[in-house]
DNA sequence: GACAGAATAT
DNA sequence: GATATTCTGT
C-alpha cells in the first residue's frame, strides 16, 4: 500500500524515503534522509523551527498551520508522506481529531506534540492511536529518531528499535541525557519523557499482565475450593467466591490446573517427586486480599516490591507442610475419589438397594414387632468403623473421626447415592456423631461397648439412610445366617 | 538449558 | 470446563 521501494534486510515497505536502501538494522547508520514528513501547528514561530530542525535531519518536510488543510494535503498526496506531526490544540480542529481522521483514513504513524504532558493528554493521544508523543520544545535528538516510528508501523515492533537493555531509544538518546542532567527544568522535562515513554511501552506491549499468585491469593483460592468442594470448583464459580478484582476466569482456570496436579501428586495418584527445598514464597509479602500482578510484555525492571523470596512457588510445597486450607482440599479430593471408586463399584451391586433389601427380607430381631435393637443386649455384634464411614479403604485415614465433618458428610453422601426421598441423614449422622465420635479410624467395635447405641435397625428409616452397602453391612452383621440373605461382596 | 508457572489454544 | 501447548521469567 505504500511505497515502492523494499529495504533490504528487513523487507519494509516505505513511502519517499525508499531511497533508503540497506540501512534499516540497528546500529548500522539508518538516516532518516528522504522520509516524508507533514508537520501541523497553528503557531508559526514552532513551525518554522520544526521545519528547519526537520531538515537538518534530512527529513523532507511539508508545514501547515491548520489540522483541515492538513488533511486535505493528505488526501491528495497520500503516498509523499511517511509521518505526520501534530500539535494537539488548534483552533480549526484538535489534534486528536486530525489523528483520529488520518488513523481512519490511511495508514500514517502520528505523532502528537504539545508543551502539555500531562497524564490524560497523553494518554488521550494513546487512546486515540498516536506513536509517539513529543513535549515541546522539541529537540532535535527527538526529532533525528522519528523516522523509527515508521519503521515500527511496518514492522508492528517498537523492540526492533528500542535497545532492550538499557531502555533507551539509541546512543543519541544517551548523550542527550548526559548534558541535561545538570539542569533541573530538563530533569523535569526528563520524568516527563521517560513517563510519556512508560505509557507507549504500556501501549506497545499490550500483552495480559501475568497474575503473581501470591500466597495470599492462593489462600484465598483454595477456600474457594473448599467451600465449593474439590468435585464442585470450577473456575467461574472459584472466581465468584474470591471476588477479587481484575481477576479472570482464565487465570482462576489456569491455576486451578495447575493445583489440580499440584493434589494428585500430594495424594499419591500420579506419583512425582516432591521437591525437596521447601515453600517460603511471599513470606513477609504484603499482598492481602488482592490481586499483585505483573506488566506483561517483556519490561525487565518493572517487578520490584515485595516478591517471593523463591522461585519455588506456591506448588512447591512439600507434604509436611501444607496448610490447613490444602489438607481440606486434600482430604476433600481423596474422599472424592474414594467415592467415584465406590460409585463404580456399587454399579455391580445389583439388587442392593436398601429398600429392596428390607422389603424382600423383612428384618426380625428378636421379636415380629421389635423395630429398635438394643445393641447392649447383642454383645457380640462388630462393625468395621472405617466400612461405615468409607465405601472403600482409605488412602491416608485421619486420625481421629469428628461427627461434624467425616460422619455427617458421610451419611448424607450416602443418603444421596441411595436416591432415597425420606431420609433424614442429618439426625442419623448426629445420633452417629454421637456415638462413634470417641473410635479410631479403622476400628473394629463392639456395640455393647458403645454409649447409646440404641439404633432403630430394623426401621425402614433407618435403612434408608444408609447406603446399600452399608445396609448390607449391617444385615450381614446382625442376621448372618438368615436364609436368602444377599451378602456384601466387599465384606 | 531446565524448570515452574502463567497464558493461550484446542 | 478440561487439557494440551506455548510463552516467559528465573
Amino acid at each position: 500500500m505504500m511505497g515502492s521501494g523494499k529495504l533490504s534486510g528487513l523487507g519494509l515497505g516505505l513511502g519517499l524515503a525508499e531511497q533508503q536502501k540497506g540501512k534499516m538494522v540497528k546500529g548500522e547508520g539508518f538516516s532518516p534522509e528522504g522520509l516524508g514528513v507533514l508537520v501541523v501547528d497553528d503557531d508559526p514561530v514552532c513551525l518554522l523551527i520544526l521545519d528547519r530542525m526537520l531538515r537538518q535531519c534530512k527529513y523532507n518536510v511539508t508545514t501547515c498551520s491548520r489540522a483541515t488543510e492538513a488533511l486535505a494535503i493528505l488526501r491528495e498526496k497520500r503516498e509523499n508522506y511517511d509521518l505526520v506531526i501534530s500539535d494537539v490544540y488548534m483552533p480549526d480542529m484538535d489534534g486528536f481529531k486530525l489523528l483520529e481522521l488520518i488513523g481512519l483514513e490511511m495508514d500514517l504513524p502520528v505523532i502528537m506534540m504539545s508543551a502539555v504532558g500531562e497524564t490524560d493528554v497523553v494518554m488521550k493521544g494513546i487512546t486515540h492511536g498516536a506513536c509517539d508523543y513529543l513535549l515541546k520544545p522539541v529537540r532535535m535528538e527527538e526529532l533525528r529518531n522519528i523516522w523509527q516510528h515508521v519503521i515500527r508501523r511496518r514492522s508492528g515492533s517498537r523492540d526492533l528499535i528500542k535497545d532492550e537493555a538499557s531502555g533507551e531509544w539509541d546512543d543519541n538518546e544517551k548523550a542527550l541525557e548526559s548534558h541535561c542532567d545538570t539542569d533541573s527544568s530538563s530533569k523535569k522535562r526528563k520524568e516527563k519523557l521517560e513517563f510519556v515513554d512508560e505509557q507507549f511501552d504500556n501501549m506497545n506491549s499490550m500483552k495480559k499482565a501475568r497474575v503473581i499468585w501470591s500466597f495470599e491469593l492462593h489462600q484465598q483460592f483454595v477456600n474457594a475450593v473448599n467451600v465449593l468442594g474439590i468435585d464442585k470448583a470450577v473456575p467461574k464459580r472459584i472466581l465468584e467466591i474470591m471476588n477479587v478484582q481484575g481477576l479472570t476466569r482464565e487465570n482462576v482456570a489456569s491455576h486451578l490446573q495447575k493445583y489440580r496436579l499440584y493434589l494428585k501428586r500430594l495424594s499419591g495418584v500420579n506419583p512425582q517427586p516432591l521437591p525437596v527445598a521447601s515453600f517460603q514464597a511471599s513470606e513477609g509479602g504484603h499482598f492481602k486480599g488482592s490481586m499483585h500482578v505483573q506488566p506483561g510484555g517483556r519490561s525487565s525492571s518493572t517487578s520490584t516490591g515485595t516478591k517471593s523470596t523463591t522461585n519455588l512457588g506456591i506448588f512447591g510445597r512439600s507434604l509436611g507442610q501444607l496448610d490447613d486450607g490444602t489438607l481440606t482440599t486434600l482430604a476433600q479430593l481423596q474422599a472424592f475419589e474414594q467415592r467415584q471408586i465406590a460409585a463404580s463399584r456399587s454399579q455391580r451391586l445389583e439388587g442392593y438397594e436398601p429398600m429392596h433389601v428390607s422389603q424382600s427380607h423383612p428384618i426380625q430381631p428378636a421379636s415380629a414387632n421389635m423395630e429398635m435393637v438394643d445393641f447392649q443386649q447383642l454383645p457380640g455384634l462388630e462393625f468395621d468403623l472405617d466400612l461405615l464411614m468409607n465405601p472403600t479403604p482409605t488412602i491416608q485415614p485421619p486420625t481421629t473421626i469428628s461427627p461434624a465433618t467425616n460422619l455427617e458428610d458421610d451419611f448424607s453422601l450416602r443418603a444421596a447415592d441411595a436416591t432415597l426421598g425420606s431420609s433424614n441423614p442429618t439426625r442419623i449422622s448426629a445420633d452417629f456423631g454421637a456415638s462413634f465420635s470417641f473410635l479410631p479410624a479403622n476400628s473394629r467395635f463392639n456395640m455393647s461397648d458403645v454409649p447409646d447405641s440404641n439404633f432403630s435397625v430394623g426401621s425402614e428409616e433407618f435403612l434408608s439412610n444408609l447406603s446399600p452397602r452399608v445396609c448390607g453391612s449391617m444385615l450381614n452383621t446382625v442376621f448372618p445366617n438368615q436364609e436368602g440373605k444377599q451378602t456384601d461382596p466387599f465384606l
